[in-house]
DNA sequence: GGCCACAGCCTGTCTGACAACCTGATTAAT
DNA sequence: ATTAATCAGGTTGTCAGACAGGCTGTGGCC
């Protein structure tokens, strides 16, 4: 991983929602206000009306443009949304990084206090090995930071199918993937520093012993231990590398 | 809202979206797997590629495939997922429905520890002030289970500003207005047990009083109470309704 | 004043076309 | 025989134009 993925310049169609789409966030467009129509957008993009149509539909699936045949589209109301979705530019601001991180932080101690009720031996197989791996990577100058990372990673997505959750789990892979460089940058970091890597992993099995002994309570707490200390560990490594 | 909203004919690409989701889930296409060209979809979905087009730019949008010019379209990885969508038929299932529930659940209670560390006392103003709208909608025989249910969302949506957490607002009002109906039905069989209303607003009350206090882990537990107690409380009540 | 028909606009869909691009096979050169 | 260049075919991205079906407001008719 050497070289960074070249973005490859967008899409007419996604340039087209990401107008519209800051148009809504700066308030230009209110619920309830009425699209130009498809002709007068394409003219004002300068591009073909089937263009607009897919920028338009995108909005569609996502609940925030209604459009009625023979009168327009219109903004709906946010009740109507029908997905979550964050925008890229959050994942750069370490405030609103750390706002997304309570979150899906949110949804993990949740189900970890699940996956103390229905964990089976061969559940806690699987985490123990985790956290086996997870001590083994500390002696492994090399590639011992990304083992840990993927390490902690898959604990949670056991935790979450122990839980038998799949839109939590749903959740966590979208939100983590979409914060994987910050979070890693910052675990190799923090792996670096052995003895912060040592109490993470501390924290880890001691989460791991809660929801083994079937606790949900001890789970949420242990849970909420770690992960709060996580991001907070984050926080404080983060604003290092960044503004 | 005597009538139920009718459902107008879907349109063609959400139908094929719908076809290529439901292959997904079935495993019928998994990660990696390059898509039938947009020709080849077209003919055999009997539309035009247009119509195609525009459902496959709405599965690009969700990052549930990514496509290539010149080669095709291929089925992302799931950590390739954007955002975070539930299909319908999961708000139908008592059992999807209550799993959602505990998402919605883990958010709200963390940011209620937020609004605990933020909150002004204008802010405890408009609490008290819901607070003091769901006593009087006890007395309200026409429209009181109405406006309890209303006043029960405008606390979340209060305690999701207070924290300043625009995620968690938005996560929460697409959880709440996809399972609205659900919510609703239940909520007006719980204010009409009006024993039941009466625990659900003293919950809320502490809730607030905890905010109030200023006590991050004291409105973290009596957030746990009331809304865990309220999804017990749907779970005992939704049985009854559907299957 | 009230009712009706109609023109004009809008979305949804279809068709055909072309540019840019990629892949694999064929061909040419060494 | 191996390597390099070429090319044909398929694929996505974009464009232009067309038509059906639906809605709205206007103007004429009663």
């Amino acid at each position: 991983m050497k070289f960074k993925s070249v973005e490859r310049s967008p899409s007419l169609p996604e340039e087209i929602v990401a107008s519209l789409t800051s148009a809504l966030h700066a308030g230009e467009l209110r619920p309830g206000d009425r699209l130009p129509s498809e002709q007068a957008l394409a003219t004002e993009f300068g591009v073909a009306r089937t263009v607009v149509r897919e920028a338009i539909s995108q909005l569609k699936y996502d609940g925030i443009v209604q459009s009625r045949v023979g009168v327009g589209a219109f903004i709906a109301p946010p009740q109507e949304r029908t997905a979550f979705r964050i925008s890229p530019a959050c994942f750069q601001k370490r405030k609103e990084l750390l706002k997304l991180l309570r979150l899906r932080n949110g949804v993990v101690i949740e189900v970890a206090a699940d996956a103390a009720l229905a964990r089976t031996k061969r559940d806690i197989a699987r985490m123990e090995a985790i956290l086996k791996e997870m001590r083994e990577a500390i002696g492994d100058r090399e590639h011992g930071a990304e083992r840990h990372f993927e390490a902690e990673r898959q604990l949670i997505h056991v935790i979450a199918k122990v839980a038998d959750n799949e839109h939590a789990l749903n959740f966590i892979v979208m939100i983590d993937s979409q914060i994987a460089e910050k979070l890693r940058s910052v675990a190799v970091k923090n792996t670096k520093a052995t003895e912060l890597a040592a109490v993470a992993i501390e924290e880890q099995a001691h989460l791991v012993e809660a929801i083994k002994s079937g606790d949900p309570v001890a789970a949420r707490d242990q849970a909420r231990q770690h992960y709060d200390n996580a991001a907070q560990r984050l926080a404080d490594r983060a604003d290092l590398a960044d503004v």
